[in-house]
DNA sequence: GAGATTCGAGAAAGCGATTTCTCACGACGA
DNA sequence: TCGTCGTGAGAAATCGCTTTCTCGAATCTC
């Protein structure tokens, strides 16, 4: 590591230099003052020996790494990429690099993954939205310093940085239900999502606040090809009177929106789609995509500020919610027939 | 780091055991038969104590890290997911982690970014397509091990993972001249990209092998967006008898079909329109986008596979391109009136 | 049964930096 | 002029582990 330089210890610097190894550090670190002329003559023998330091014997003495990890379940995700490109561009502000960690959906080896990497790290980011919440309990008490992403843990002293999903369904069912919808669905997603069960408390909480509005809820995924796969159930849906559909993500609803097209449902004239996240490919889409728009960049950054307090010893701060932003755009139209079923 | 226990360490476990550090070294490592009586005692003390073993201090016995890093012009797009992804399970596998550096497409920044990031590492993986030919030998050579993905560089000793994009373009080529075309445009990448430069080769060589085309360039860019902006002029070329459209990537593909449908262009039936890389949301376009596959996590493998030869000190192994793959879907078909110009 | 081997465990020497400790030296005050 | 203080540079300790070295004891051979 570091060892482009082919083993030129700080040693053959202060040798080549004729002075101390204790010198060349103080050069190179400007803790003290030291004599313009050693400064000179040690300066020319690290260019000519092209010497560079070794970060891994300078991590050793201070305990720490200058590095911290991030554990996801899908690096394919849009989610989770962008909040690693902003971890990745704050941390880089100081001085810090992040070590991806892809569990590959395997929640199983989510827990072993992320101890290893926080092994090698100054600290964690933790992505587990499958993972059982007393297990993320006890991890993240083993694994700090860390932040957790997108999973609410009440009680626990860890900082969480989030998406407030609930918020955003009932945002998007009161855009819908503003549109004169009545009768929705819910595409779900993956049972075991902590931020489907957020979701599915929007719905609820939307359904207390519109009586008049029902809410179906078809078992979906958290891809494209599962917006595919449930697009005839969805039909089934619009012939029962839905006119209007949320989709988990917009992966799903991309897919469902590419099989919908083939079936011959005009969207968003006899149905409305929307999607989640907001991702960037959303309003390309045809129709272009309406869609919650999560700040996911901004997420990442946050997520760094957390970490680098919580590495310089600081509070863990508090929870930090985003709530996501309506984008509305071609995918959701008022409905044909206003107020069909009620 | 890995400092989770607090600062517990083998001389600790070694007192706790009544043993000698080496003999806890020589439990944890395996390497020498050790007394069954003092395994256990170790073992005890180990579980006792929560010990774990810094990786830190290992890294600096061993000379290495097993870290590598993987430098990127852009987290977010999609090729270079593909390949951290693919390089990151990879290298998991053979107990590796990868570290991202996100060089934000600051080109000037790229060098120091790179050689930061090597200094933490074992191996580095370099994604530089706007980078000057020259500084990107130097940097090459200077960083070494290292892989370079995606740039042809002739007597370099260095391994080289790539697309052949100059094939693919010819392929995609005589995919529209198969089906009748016979003008043709090109939406051009950066005008630094090293891709861009192979695809244009691409498009010569398919002129050359079809003197009855003809292909009109038209400066575009990488992203949904300059896809967008230049869809007037595409607009123009197909009045001016254009009937097929290649575009630089995917994204400018896409962002090209969200526009040409508000302008009223239909495609495929006026116009066909064909993207390169194949991203996941390609197959969800409307029309589906007709586009050259590209490995991408297949890619990431493959640029793991040579680095784990050269981190173990074997040789160079030779230069590994891949032919993309046609996927041709909706968005190209046979032009209305076959034959327009030439 | 005595000397040659093996074997295994502890002592000690690194790995490559930082940082404290020590000490010589010039400057300063009395 | 003498003692003290501040400075700055080298010596040495340290970070936490691996690995070689060393040596006593057990095993083996003749």
């Amino acid at each position: 590591m570091g060892d482009r330089s082919r083993g030129v210890t700080i040693s053959d610097v202060a040798a080549h230099a004729g002075v101390s190894p204790a010198s060349v550090s103080r050069v190179l670190n400007g803790r003290a003052s030291v004599d313009p002329e050693i400064v000179r003559k040690v300066q020319a023998s690290i260019a000519t020996l092209g010497y560079s330091p070794s970060l891994v014997a300078r991590s050793l003495v201070h305990g720490r790494n200058t590095t911290v990890a991030m554990v996801v379940p899908d690096l394919e995700n849009p989610l989770f990429q962008g909040i690693l490109k902003g971890l990745s561009l704050a941390a880089a502000d100081d001085g810090y690099r992040v070590l991806v960690a892809d569990t590959a959906e395997r929640a199983d080896d989510e827990e072993a993954i992320a101890v290893e990497a926080r092994q090698r790290c100054d600290a964690l980011v933790l992505c587990a939205p499958r993972m059982p919440e007393a297990k993320l309990r006890r991890l993240a008490e083993r694994v700090a310093p860390v932040v957790v992403v997108n999973r609410p843990l009440p009680d626990l002293d860890v900082p969480i940085v989030g998406v407030d999903y609930v918020r955003g369904i009932r945002d998007l069912v009161d855009h819908l239900v503003g549109l004169g919808h009545r009768h929705l669905a819910y595409v779900t997603g993956p049972e075991t999502s902590a931020s489907n069960a957020e979701r599915l408390r929007g719905v609820d909480e939307a359904l207390a606040m519109h009586p008049s509005v029902r809410i179906e809820r078809i078992p979906g995924g958290s891809r494209p090809e599962d917006g595919e796969a449930v697009a005839p159930a969805v039909v089934d849906a619009h012939r029962a009177g839905v006119t209007a559909v949320i989709a988990f993500n917009d992966l799903v609803a991309l897919g469902l929106l590419a099989r919908l097209r083939e079936l011959g449902v005009d969207v968003p004239g006899e149905l409305s789609v929307a999607g989640f996240d907001d991702v960037p490919m959303a309003r390309y889409a045809t129709p272009r995509l309406t869609s919650m728009s999560v700040p996911r960049t901004e997420i990442g950054a946050q997520v760094w500020a957390r970490l680098r307090t919580l590495i310089g010893g600081g509070p863990i701060e508090h929870t930090v919610l985003y709530r996501p932003r309506l984008e509305a755009r071609e995918s959701t139209t008022a409905p044909a027939a206003v107020g069909a079923s009620a």
